[in-house]
DNA sequence: ATGAAAGCGCTAACAA
DNA sequence: TTGTTAGCGCTTTCAT
């Protein structure tokens, strides 16, 4: 069955093109009878405006693309989710990309967003600068950065001071459980696992303690990644007191990791997060964590997006921070 | 700064606008001089061809949609995940789209498939029939939909069997807890809740035991639901022995509100869940429950799909079904 | 090995 | 209130 397009329409319904269309879109008044008469014709042979001419003529696609490393963190769907509440009503739709983290693949979307004319971009990137961004700002494509530092860029950008964070949880750690506090770092090719990294060395210098290189362990910023890491942890002669985990996700892994082995948390060990997703309150021990107010990240992005999409603001890039929370639970 | 066009990088080379084409589509053989010199143009003048464009001449997009009910269930980014590793390497992208479960929000995506001409799309409802995917089908379009019943349709189908699921659950706990046993049910308004709890019934009814009605509260598919809906379980005057919960999220809120209760898992009360998702491992006491594979279902609905979408399957729909397993871990 | 030109399905300027 | 038509940026047939 071929498609049904504008002129089967116009052409059934005895009017022009011209009508059919502004039926549709409202742009123009259609007299009622006429206008029932091209919806009725257009229902009957199962009409649909086609969004890809559509967008092709009016340079549109209402479509926007957000730009994740990994959708199965449960950060992500939360941060996503709030994104599309944001733009709720305003008739966007949002085109979901994993990146995995991996650099060529950011690039990819970056390409790929300026091929397929997407009218905006939330990216939220590990790999790729904020300056490799300018390029879709030069194709007249909104963006908003999630957790990229504040620079003067062009495009805007919603941050978190992920060393702030970092340290003021381990300084948490060290003035309750002393100065034997271990780190499972996330990837030390990644911004956020460089800071987060940074705010924990920080905290030690800044209470007198010697980092031990040991007691640093890098792992990716998954469940996996917590359950792979902390054995070597434990296997230390000296076992951490409490250890500070780049993210939540690590932190239940290692949480695991302790339990198995039997030790309790956080009376034998105390296990601290970042993040705060969901399953952290769920959790057995609950985690104690930096809430990072996702679901907030998450519209505030699509916000400024708006702002831009609409017209509403045009300048140059906003940084917008947002101030992060410990939240103090069982583990720690 | 106004788009580059293909025609723009044909003059500023001194070629025709067919040779650029074929420079990118590779459909037919360009001097390697002029390829050469075409791309360095296209490059400096930062040429991007059109998807929109190319997607209106060729009529397909390349793009499928995948239409979930809550993309915060930790069950459906795992799915979509599944989605598109099978899809991985084969030119397509997705679009991910929530309904909320809501009954308008399914139909609207489906009528959004068809508008912006999408090649394929997975659809998991929870409100919509199967005899609804149809119009997508006239409209040429790769179906598979995930959990319905296998009834003979136009679109292929994975399913699980939500009945027998439950129903081995509900077993499994009367066996080993007796006869007391509650059930905190989905909404009686969507397949998979109404599914759950007459599996639920059905073993009660299978094992002689009568169904008492207070002990069947119905609440959302989140982890609040659990923590609605516990509190009037445990307020009866006969504390069940153990809960089957239609879903793990329902299950991890129980869990929580029972042991702020003060009550012990399994050993006062034991729970159980459906899905096992990431964090039903993670969990503490970690999650019995009924485990249905869901990167393997994604993964499946995206080799159906390409089965579809490249032309190597194109008969009736066919229907698939997932063996569910049940997960002993430590609460029930 | 390369080009000219039609046409994909819409919207909106211009005309009546 | 309605219609005619150019053109959005590509691909591909038909020529050369």
């Amino acid at each position: 069955m071929a498609r049904i397009t504008i002129e089967d329409v116009a052409s059934a319904a005895g009017v022009s093109v011209t009508t059919v269309s502004h039926v549709y879109s409202g742009h123009r008044p259609v007299k009622l009878q006429t206008r029932e008469h091209v919806r009725r014709i257009a229902t009957e042979l199962g009409y649909r405006p086609s969004a890809v001419a559509k967008s092709l003529r009016v340079q549109r696609t209402d479509t926007i693309m957000i730009i994740l490393p990994d959708i199965t963190n449960p950060f992500y769907p939360g941060f996503a989710r709030g994104v599309q509440d944001a733009l709720r009503g305003h008739g966007y739709h949002a085109l979901l990309c994993n990146t995995d983290a991996v650099e060529a693949d950011e690039r990819a979307f970056i390409e790929e967003a300026l091929e397929r004319r997407v009218d905006g971009v939330v990216f939220v990137g590990w790999r790729v600068g904020l300056d490799e961004l300018d390029v879709l700002t030069d194709a007249e494509i909104a963006v908003v950065s999630l957790g990229q530092p504040p620079e003067p860029t062009l495009v805007d950008s919603i941050w978190l001071d992920d060393v702030a964070s970092a340290r003021e949880a381990t300084e948490y750690l060290v003035q309750t459980y002393g100065p034997n506090i271990a780190h499972l770092a996330g990837p030390s090719d990644t911004p956020v696992g460089v800071k987060r990294e940074q705010g924990y060395r920080l905290a030690l210098e800044g209470a007198g303690i010697a980092v031990n290189e040991d007691a640093v362990v890098r792992v990716e910023f998954t469940h996996e990644g917590g359950l792979a890491g902390m054995p070597q942890l434990l296997a230390r002669s000296s076992r951490p007191r409490a250890v500070f985990c780049a993210n939540d996700l690590i932190a239940l892994g290692a949480i695991r990791v302790a339990r198995e082995q039997g030790l309790q948390v956080p009376g034998d060990i105390a296990v601290m997060g970042v993040d705060d997703i969901e399953v952290a309150a769920i959790a057995n021990p609950s985690l104690t964590t930096v809430r990072q107010r996702v679901h907030e990240l998450g519209t505030l992005c699509g916000e400024r997006l708006l702002e831009r999409l609409t017209g509403t603001y045009a300048g140059p890039g906003r940084s917008t921070f947002v101030q992060h929370e410990i939240v103090l639970r069982e583990s720690a």
